[in-house]
DNA sequence: GAGACCATGTAATGTGTTACATGATTTT
DNA sequence: AAAATCATGTAACACATTACATGGTCTC
């Protein structure tokens, strides 16, 4: 009831998935979520414990083989701050765009030094991209669900500042060409 | 020449257009950049004192009336470090967005939860729109330079979420539509 | 004279990454 | 036998926000 913390969040939306050891949600936030929600070992593993001193998770010693594992599962408890954090208002929105500060700074450049700036962050978001839509082709045929729903829509942001990127490279471009025609035309 | 911090970056930046005192840094973060680089007085006010140690920036004292200011100007190795971070190829990219968070978790709610959560995105994505179209429409006329394009980057961007929203949301419903009229046939 | 704004700074707190330490098991 | 992966955890550090403390000036 304390509010859930950021870990708090991914952790329980990842277990209501089925009982998972703090090494697999790290696995499953890696692969899935790391884009717009991330985690670390030295935010998990305490984390967990917060949880279960709080009540929303249980522990129990599951070894594989020789190897000790702890898996945890959701308590009733946990399941209903799920849904009250799912059915709430929050709606954190933070964004870190290195490439928008350059862009933003680039009249310190000397002319020209824009379009580098741009085609940086293009050749950037296109590996991204790249990597989303290989995700994509990896999905096994008829996947559904909001997954797959958020998978898209990293794919379709990135295309969206690809194609943004291209435009903006070329009007960069245009721009340059009608100073020179008019310095010419001097 | 250690690599510029964070908070050194927007800082260089802003002094780039002018002396100014701290105080006015975090003005024009907060009115400009801190939708996608924020920074507090905690970073800005000890890191112009590490920039000044660097000898990055030099800071003079010019009281405004009986009112305490010190003033701070880029040094031609401040420009320098401007340039080379400017030229570089760190591109960091950072999202952090708890609405994909919980629309990636929603098969966890009752069936037409999702649509609330996507519903609420786009509440709150359309406050800020309507926020940047209003610094958009405030601007001087024939207003150029590369702030003016990060501006319409952000509106452009966030006009495309509102897009995405509104067909995803269509989407939820005709499926839920598509369920009833299953249920209904047999 | 109240409230908004200019102005500087620090301390406490929170959040998050990285590196380290340890060790078993599985795959090549 | 080496390398990758499974598995847990902590300590140091970096980064960032918030609240507090202080006080002057300007406008209504």
């Amino acid at each position: 009831m304390t509010g859930l913390s950021s870990v708090g969040k991914v952790i329980l939306g990842a277990l209501h998935g089925g009982p998972r050891s703090g090494y697999e949600i790290k696995r499953l936030v890696d692969h899935s979520t790391r884009l717009f929600w991330a985690a670390s070992y030295g935010q998990i593993y305490p984390e967990l414990r917060r949880l279960e001193a709080e009540g929303l998770v249980v522990g129990a010693s599951e070894p594989r083989g020789g190897r000790a594992r702890r898996v945890y599962r959701l308590t009733p408890a946990g399941a209903d701050a799920l849904t009250d954090w799912l059915t709430d208002d929050g709606m954190e929105h933070a964004l870190r765009d290195e490439a928008l500060l350059k862009l933003f700074f680039a009249d310190a450049l000397p002319p020209g030094g824009a379009v580098d700036v741009v085609r940086a962050m293009r050749k950037e978001r296109e590996t991204r991209l790249a990597r989303l839509r290989e995700i994509e082709a990896a999905l096994p045929p008829g996947a559904g669900g909001f997954r797959v729903v958020v998978l898209r829509y990293g794919i379709e942001f990135h295309q969206w500042m690809v194609d943004w990127c291209r435009e903006t490279e070329r009007r960069c471009l245009d721009q340059a060409i009608g100073k020179a025609e008019k310095a010419s035309a001097r």
